[in-house]
DNA sequence: CGAGTGGTCAAGAGATTACTAGAGTACCGT
DNA sequence: ACGGTACTCTAGTAATCTCTTGACCACTCG
């Protein structure tokens, strides 16, 4: 029998939905989102953090764009590629949540990277945001410049995790670091509390990243272009 | 090369978020979280309003469940499929929200489809609450009973679209109607407004469900069970 | 101009997915 | 016990997805 009319536009719409869904479907696809929702990154460096080859990620962001989840712009010999919308990261916090409170798998392969790493200590935003402003601790944001200047903590100092080998003796010795980076699942604040452990200093991890702020209601800063 | 330890702990936890994503990236699968965001139902019950065979439909709901996204329990003859938490909901309404954001398709076919049906008014949720409260319209949720019975909008009869033919009698002729049903794709509602109209009745329809309207903090009915 | 780099395209192997049809299981009513 | 209904499982096929390789194009710079 043919299909009535309404049943034709209602698979026409669910179609369009699984499509956006299915752009997410991929684990690569996924670490891009996440990467492209710190900011806007060239193919080359995609694939360089993502340890994807060169085609691999380009094929990969096709799809992307395909789903409309994110623009590209080609300037000079390089394309940059960035979220379309401010939705698309609301959608990867969701995807995120749904996991959180789902998959038992995520809070086990959590616990289990965390206990070799420990540090368990948790960081409450607001508290951390009042003592920030008091001068009591430094916090830093150990992921890349370009991360940073497109939206970061207030009061936070931008130092890369390669670079925080250097900058070690710049810092107050007796005055507690708070490190941060992508997000509760980017390792790079991970490795920085334990370099900081390893020189003497009282260091924790803020578990939050930028998006994760900023969806609490906090305000973040913005370095202009 | 060997990957390091935090390369696999991305790739484990991005896998998670994908599984999830992956469980919405068909559309069979969108429309029964769809179905199933109004309510439990069976998986026969799921079958017939989807337009699928029993096989298939069991075969979706098995990936649902796997994703973690919806629950089962088994009452005699019947199996009984629910969303396993409300944060399920959210990323509905996110993939839903991206779509149109993002999708020129999803406007499109709406578009298409409503010139056909002609309703354009909208809306607006709190006025309608307040109208609803002075007795000044009267807002029919047209969708099955059990669907009512999961939750609706206060104020709201449940007067299912097969029954409505024989209700039209019973409903104050002078006083405006409005119509609603699962959400913004939902033909029930289009339907409904379609024969009033052809009654003699000044009918509109809310494109918001049970689900936005509870998104836009406004108050849900539930009948106790 | 030619070399080098960033990015895309095309083809093919291997894995995964979607759907159907038919068999099998569990439970109900009589 | 018997037939019927709800659901699941098992092939098996067709389609789709992922990733790699190697070629190709675009742009920059010496």
């Amino acid at each position: 029998m043919p299909p009535s009319p309404g049943r034709r536009f209602k698979t026409a719409i669910y179609e369009q939905f699984a499509r956006v869904a299915k752009a997410l479907a991929s684990p690569h696809r996924v670490e891009l989102v996440e990467l492209l929702s710190q900011g806007p990154r060239t193919v080359e460096a995609l694939a360089r953090i993502a340890d994807m080859t060169l085609a691999n990620t380009s094929a990969h962001l096709q799809v992307l764009r395909g789903a409309g989840l994110v623009e590209s712009t080609k300037d000079g010999l390089f394309v940059t590629y960035r979220l379309a919308d401010h939705t698309v990261s609301d959608l990867l916090l969701s995807v995120r949540t749904v996991a959180e409170a789902r998959l038992a798998e995520v809070a086990k392969v959590t616990r289990d990277f965390l206990a070799e790493n420990s540090q368990l200590e948790p960081v409450d935003e607001r508290v951390l945001r009042d003592r920030v402003r008091q001068g009591q601790v430094t916090l830093l944001d150990v992921r890349p410049h370009e991360e940073f200047d497109s939206g970061h903590i207030p009061g936070a100092l931008s130092v890369p995790l390669p670079e925080l080998a250097k900058q070690l003796a710049k810092l107050p010795k007796r005055r507690e670091v708070v490190a941060y980076c992508r997000g509760p699942y980017c390792v790079l604040a991970i490795e920085a509390v334990k370099q900081l452990r390893a020189r003497g200093f009282k260091a924790v991890r803020l578990e939050a990243g930028v998006l994760d702020w900023e969806a609490l209601g906090l305000p973040v800063e913005r370095t202009p272009a």
